[in-house]
RNA sequence: UGACCCAUGGUGUAACGGUAGCACUACAGAUUUUGGUUCUGUCUGUCUAGGUUCGAAUCCUAGUGGGUCAACCA
């Protein structure tokens, strides 16, 4: 049976123009500027973008927008290739605005020629003075009526480089009342005697936005050109661009930009977070870059999973950060390999355990019977989980306490004889007793018990370091905080060590995704060394026991 | 005091003039050798006012609310 999935409004628009055979294929483009790391709001741009044409026939180019070489670094064209693949997207043609340049310039020549630009010596903030405001018409340049002859001698000098920095500009020629004030006389072209990450010094002239992306589209054959809301008021120039050069006419579609629960996604805020050092850096698994994410243990697949659930629209929003964390951990519930892992240990000793050490098998996923089992070594002195055990335990309690039985995970069920304290009252070691003919896979017991609780034997683990981490702030939307960095969590990052871990874990690789049993998904991060390792926490599991808790405590 | 864009549960998105649906969240229950997973159920919504129509979330008008636009950024 077909499932009928509504289509985006996107998609509609496409099949619309399909049926309509005004395309038989479509072409779409990725056009990050490369000043900096992507991040989650890219990824719903390069979702939208590349699941367009692996819907339908067409492809999608990777272009590059680097049209200021004030601000772009060949390092960042690269770690957004390397981003863009990782989440599992393949770009047709890997392109740049400045492999244009010289289309560009020649199409500017074009505007010169027809009467429909000029070069303008008024200084910036002139050129803002005459622009006018939202209610009020700008007012023509004195530079306005110069000749054809004249802009095209200016502009070639302009080219060659004999006019400083922001001495002149060229700029379109529309209408200083405008309506629209992006309308009013844009400027097209400005001076910069600044090398380009790409062409060097050859160029020191350089297009704006408007003058180049429309173009680029254009020569490109994109048929949709997808971009966010806020260039609304730039599609009536990148039209009108368009018709006057009589090139192919791309067309831009607008959507609004994703934005994310409890984090901030600007460039500015990134940056501001990384330079003051409240993230160790643009991959810190705190961070909603996608190198953050994938650091984090996020998986491409529940990346794209979370961009085709949010889908897109036309208006403001704030997706749910939960959203994006049920995403990742139905991915990796399916993926993940168990282990078992205690961060804060207590001590339990069985008193009637004779054997030396016997190896217990444990499924390494239940979802996934082809994952197989492993060996885990079991003896007398195990760790479990320190809040697995308590003294005088509420209702609903289903773990350890005096006199009460619990199963250790793939092993034994124990019962709690005896609990031994410090001087001080510490509870540091409890003394229970194995029920032998209760072992996991040959139970002949006949108990029943409710708990079933993690553990290490103490002789075989391994102590690792744990980075548990948590949400950035503790705001759903610190970017409209007036100071987002005042609601920074302070507790995003917990350092737990040591945590003891069973032993298989010692060869744990950058790339496996791990369950520690009752606690979270895991992932070894990269500034591990051999004796030493240490697991991010990707997400925790839920956990209804800490509901549980926290409302008994509400009503108290 | 201009132009443009937008308005459906807590969140995100459907319904294309004809039963307001799906997912997440929250809550309740069943199952469970992970208080995980799985399964079942429950709560919550069309910004307001007019109009067109047999019938409006949908079309029209006005209002309200939110957003964008006055970079030689993209």
């Amino acid at each position: 049976m077909a499932e009928e999935r509504s289509l985006n409004f996107l998609e509609e628009i496409i099949e619309q123009h399909l049926k309509e055979g005004r395309y038989s294929q479509i072409i779409t483009r990725f056009p990050p500027e490369p000043n900096g790391y992507l991040h989650i709001g890219h990824a719903t741009s390069i979702y939208i973008n590349f699941s367009l044409t692996q819907k339908y026939p067409g492809y999608t180019n990777l272009r590059f927008d680097d049209t200021n070489p004030e601000t772009e670094e060949t390092e960042y064209v690269e770690s957004i290739k390397e981003d863009v693949r990782w989440l599992g997207f393949e770009w047709k043609y890997e392109r740049y605005a400045s492999d244009y340049f010289e289309t560009l310039f020649e199409y500017a020549l074009k505007l010169i020629d027809k009467g429909l630009a000029y070069v303008d010596d008024s200084t910036s903030e002139e050129i803002a003075a005459m622009k006018g405001t939202p209610t009020q018409p700008g007012v023509n340049s004195p530079y306005r009526d110069r000749s054809i002859e004249e802009n095209r001698d200016l502009f070639l000098r302009m080219r060659n480089g004999e006019f400083p920095d922001g001495s002149k500009t060229l700029r379109a020629k529309i209408d200083m009342a405008h309506p629209n004030m992006i309308m009013r006389d844009p400027v097209l072209y400005r001076i910069k005697h600044v090398p380009h990450h790409r062409t060097g010094n050859k160029w020191c002239i350089y297009p704006l936005y408007d003058m180049a992306h429309g173009q680029c589209d254009s020569i490109e054959r994109v048929t949709h050109s997808i971009c966010t809301m806020e260039f609304v008021p730039h599609r009536e120039l990148y039209d009108w661009l368009i018709e006057k050069l009589e090139i192919y006419p791309s067309k831009q579609y607008e959507f609004a930009r994703r934005n994310l629960s409890y984090t901030v996604t600007s460039k500015r805020k990134l940056l501001q977070l990384v330079n003051e050092k409240h993230v160790s850096g643009w991959d810190d698994p705190r961070m909603p870059t996608i190198s953050g994410m994938r650091r984090r243990g996020y998986t491409p697949e529940s990346i794209r999973d979370f961009c085709a659930r949010i889908g897109v629209g036309k208006r403001e929003n704030l997706a749910d950060m939960s959203l994006l964390e049920f995403c990742v951990r139905e991915h990796l519930n399916k993926i993940a390999l168990r282990r078992m892992v205690v961060t804060d240990p207590l001590k339990v000793v069985i008193t009637n355990y004779d054997k030396e050490e016997e190896m217990v098998l444990s499924e390494n996923n239940p979802e996934d019977p082809s994952s197989g089992m492993r060996e885990v070594p079991f003896s007398s002195e195990l760790y479990i989980e320190r809040e697995d055990f308590m003294e005088n335990p509420p209702k609903k309690f289903f773990r350890l306490a005096p006199g009460k039985m619990v199963r250790l995970k793939s092993a034994y069920i124990i019962c709690c004889d005896e609990v031994i304290k410090d001087s001080r009252g510490n509870i540091i070691e409890l003394r229970c007793h194995y029920i032998p003919e209760s072992k996991s896979g040959s139970d002949t017991s006949g108990i029943h018990v409710k708990g079933t609780l993690h553990w290490v034997s103490c002789k075989h683990a391994v102590p690792v370091m744990i980075r548990w981490y948590d949400r950035l702030f503790v705001v759903e939307n610190p970017a409209e905080e007036d100071d987002f960095i005042k609601y920074l969590n302070p507790e995003s990052l917990k350092v737990i060590y040591p945590a003891y871990a069973e032993p298989s874990l010692k060869n744990a690789t950058l790339n496996d995704k791990f369950q520690f049993l009752r606690k979270g998904y895991f992932v070894l991060d990269k500034e591990s060394e051999s004796d030493k390792l240490i697991f991010n926490l990707t997400v925790e599991l839920k956990d209804k026991w800490d509901m549980i808790q926290k409302k008994q405590s509400d009503k108290h």
